[in-house]
DNA sequence: GTGGTCTAGACCACC
DNA sequence: GTGGTCTAGACCACA
């Protein structure tokens, strides 16, 4: 997974959104060290200072931590991330339904949908 | 709802998209007649022949006809915009799932997390 | 029908051709008088010479006959008006079976499927 | 065979007709490789656009499939190609008939006078 | 070099 | 003014 930006809201708020999706599905380990400021800023094709005023913000959150003379560290602590997790998954269900909703299907064909859906699927 | 174009996938392709899900949504009702291609094209900022491409594939569909001179118009049929309907729907649930498993859920807590949300929720 | 030129064929014997075709099909009927070679020449959008020269090679053939100080008429005899007839069928029948044998029929899967289509259809 | 359009309907619609027959007829054989995009359209004399459009028709009909960056192939599938074979055929048959209704055959004489003609006829 | 896509601009038929 | 078609010219991804 690549980043993602667009012009239509504030890149930082982007950044952040990304960056908890890759520490939540494992793209940056927990305890693992991630790339320096700049590099991810080239990486994500925006200005260093706006990915570090994102991941000043994750720090605050706790998801992140920093070791001034090393560099930045994704938490060990698996309670911080199971949290996150949840919230990023129930932002996930909302969008899901507000788009289902959008389409005329309520809450019942919502659900029978997707149980058909998940029927003889391989996990 | 307004237009979206991104520059990673073929202009047309999300025109098609969007169409459809505007018609789903009764943005555009059943019968209705469609604004000019022209017009269309400017509202989404493309070229009035990619917006063109986009039409004929949906009018080759059975979602538009078009009475020439007169202009475009949504089917009256509700079966095919029914198949539509359908057809994006089951593309939302996909997606849904994709991102959900990327997150570390599987089927049985996607589900569980759903009815739990969906609890209490007014429709 | 009107007229139709191409250029990769000398014009006056399409011009021929195609007035053969109007006399035997009745566009211009036995013993009727034609418009005048200006007008048809305008109407067929060549050159007045041109149209003059197939006109004259129709008369030499008995098919129209002029009237100097009237103009020119279709004949009124029934057999050379017939003969052309079978001239003209038998050159569509070589061009038909020509072109079904490009697409890969046989004289027996033509006669068939000539059979077949002719079944059931009102004349 | 080559090339011949004409001004009085759309030239895609022609180059899909003509395609169709080359294909069927064997000017391009099952399987093998097509001209470029803009050899094609140099051949026909027409715009590369124009060429691509009757192409990408053909290709939805399943007579041709493109390998990207390679290029474009006549399909293999013998059934598609007969299809079209027989729907080129049927519009023969068709037009046939109506030139020879329009000099004044009813079906009977055309049949007889097509069995006639076939008599001893090498095939 | 291949197909695919997009834009800009023009003309046509029809009502 | 409507949709439809065509041309010219450009850029892209891919191998």
């Amino acid at each position: 997974m690549s980043w993602e930006i667009r012009t239509d809201r504030p890149i930082y708020l982007q950044l952040i959104e990304q960056m908890e999706l890759k520490i939540c599905s494992g793209v940056y380990a927990l305890g693992s060290k991630l790339p320096p400021v700049r590099d991810l800023a080239q990486e994500a094709s925006v200005n260093p200072n706006t990915m570090q005023k994102a991941l000043a913000k994750l720090e605050e959150d706790g998801l992140l931590y920093t070791n001034r003379t090393i560099g930045r560290f994704v938490t060990e602590d698996v309670n911080i991330v199971n949290q996150v997790k949840n919230k990023l998954a129930k932002e996930q269900v909302q969008d899901f339904l507000k788009k289902m909703r959008k389409l005329g299907f309520d809450n019942n064909e919502v659900l029978s949908m997707l149980e058909t859906m998940l029927e003889g699927v391989e996990q």
